[in-house]
RNA sequence: GUGGGUGUAGCUCAGUUGGUUAGAGCGCCGGACUGUGGCUCCGGAGGCCGCGGGUUCGAGUCCCGUUACCCACCCCA
């Protein structure tokens, strides 16, 4: 057999698994703080709950979707994205009834059928917040700013990172503007390349994004959203800028900035990072989409949202020079000089345990010296020998990795005395 | 889907114009008067040289194919 992890994934060892535990640990406290609550949707959904929320046209529905058929016949996609099964868990199980509001975070691998590059897998995993039921420009705000403090509080330094902000209109603005940009292209299709001469009719927006030099020039002249918003748009986005202005947030309004979800109305954002992500720079987007729900069929209901992507934000870290906090695997490491105190060796490593002590023996009751340089690499800070010299008095030695000072201990209140150790220790 | 790069010990890599038992560092295991770590020293285990063909007296080294990974384009987290 083929023992290799497929194409696009990989195997998160003790020291990626580890980061990502951190990960998760800082997001959770974070938002916790902002009153999101956890949620867990399934990783497949029906795939019309993707190809009806992110739009036809995008990239991830038309090529990108993990999507199979099931043996009951219904068409089963495995998800790209976290929004779009979030709105229709909250719609499914009424969380917005009434005007209420519902704030939830969820964190869980996605899948996308891409070449792999840096920073870009096909099962990737990320972790977003949805805060449904609120149109204020503050949600906004509010939003945008746990996002960038995520990155803050794990020490990303800001001068690393730009935040980029956008307001990509509403159905009152957007398809005038859209018609306008899509007749901007055929008017310059001799200058654009064959992609963007196609966007005029799917997605002409999308052709802001192009990187092709002669695009850009081209598009650098196109009329810009920003100037053609609607009234209540343009009151909208100010009051976002004003909000962030107030927290003092540093934004960069990017009028080119359109995202490549259908779903996304008025404000979008995006975090980039230069250093170590190759030419994937982003590692944390999102933006308002007030249509979604309707989109699924139910009431009309507000939200918003972002998502930031782990292999990259890892990145963005190391980049940073930024280390993760590492547990050591032992507090107290129990040796022993023979075999014959094995018993008693496994049974004070279990009531160490029991204690909440993190204790660790050798099963393979290697040399006492090899025991203490695995006590060492574990980052013991105690080690409790077991010999039969001191068995027979009814004693143990523990001794202190870092001042090698050693003192015999009763076995019987071995436990107590070790955790009183470890507690002096800790003072210090 | 397109293009480029790389595949040699667990990890990072050397391997000269093809030539005898394929190397280093790190890691791992053991030892240094034998019940004790982090330094040093000594020893050891561990390699279908990605896979399949071909050229050759002889290929890790050249040629062809194939596959995997990496990077880039597209696009996104």
């Amino acid at each position: 057999m083929n023992a290799r992890a497929p194409k696009g994934t990989s195997d998160m060892l003790p020291d990626v698994a580890r980061a990502w535990e951190h990960l998760q640990r800082v997001a959770q406290e974070l938002f916790a703080l902002y009153g999101y609550e956890p949620v867990y949707t399934p990783l497949f959904e029906h795939t019309d709950v993707f190809t009806r929320g992110i739009g036809e046209a995008t990239d991830i529905v038309s090529k990108e979707m993990y999507t199979f058929e099931d043996k009951g016949g219904r068409s089963i996609t495995l998800r790209p994205e976290g929004t779009a099964s979030v709105v229709r868990a909250s719609l499914e199980h009424n969380l917005t009834a009434n005007g209420a509001q519902a704030k939830l975070y969820y964190a869980g691998p996605m899948f996308r059928y891409e070449r792999p590059q840096k920073g870009r897998m096909r099962q990737f995993w990320q972790i977003g917040i949805e805060c449904l039921g609120a149109p204020e420009p503050t949600a906004d705000a509010e939003v945008i700013t746990v996002l960038w403090r995520y990155f803050e509080s794990l020490g990303i330094p800001s001068t690393n990172m730009r935040l980029l902000l956008n307001s990509m209109g509403d159905e009152a603005c957007r398809p005038a503007y859209r018609d306008t940009i899509a007749s901007f292209i055929r008017g310059h299709a001799a200058d654009l390349c064959d992609e963007c001469s196609r966007r005029a009719d799917t997605n002409p927006l999308r052709a802001f994004d192009c990187k092709d030099p002669a695009c850009r020039e081209v598009m650098a002249g196109a009329p810009l959203l920003r100037d053609e918003l609607c009234e209540e748009c343009a009151t909208h986005y100010a009051a976002v800028k004003a909000h962030l202005d107030a927290l003092d947030i540093p934004y960069i309004e990017d009028s080119t900035l359109v995202r490549g979800l259908d779903y996304y109305t008025r404000t979008v954002f995006e975090v980039q990072v230069d250093a170590g992500l190759g030419s994937q720079n982003a590692i944390g987007g999102g933006g308002r989409y007030d249509r979604l729900m309707q989109e699924y069929g139910g009431p009309a209901t507000p939200g918003l949202g972002f998502a930031l992507g782990f292999e990259r934000t890892l990145l963005a870290l190391e980049a940073a020079g930024v280390q993760i906090p590492a547990v050591p695997r032992a507090e107290v490491f129990v040796a022993r000089v023979d075999d014959s105190v094995t018993a008693e060796v496994f049974a004070l490593s279990q009531r160490l345990r029991d204690a909440g002590v993190a204790a660790e023996l050798d099963h393979q009751a290697r040399s006492l010296k090899s025991q203490f340089k695995q006590a060492d690499r574990l980052g013991a800070r105690l080690v409790v020998i077991v010999g039969p010299e001191e068995l027979a008095a009814g004693e143990v030695t523990l001794r202190d990795m870092s001042t090698k000072e050693e003192k015999r201990l009763a076995l019987d209140s071995a436990t107590a005395d070790v955790i009183a150790a470890l507690g002096e220790e800790g003072t210090d």
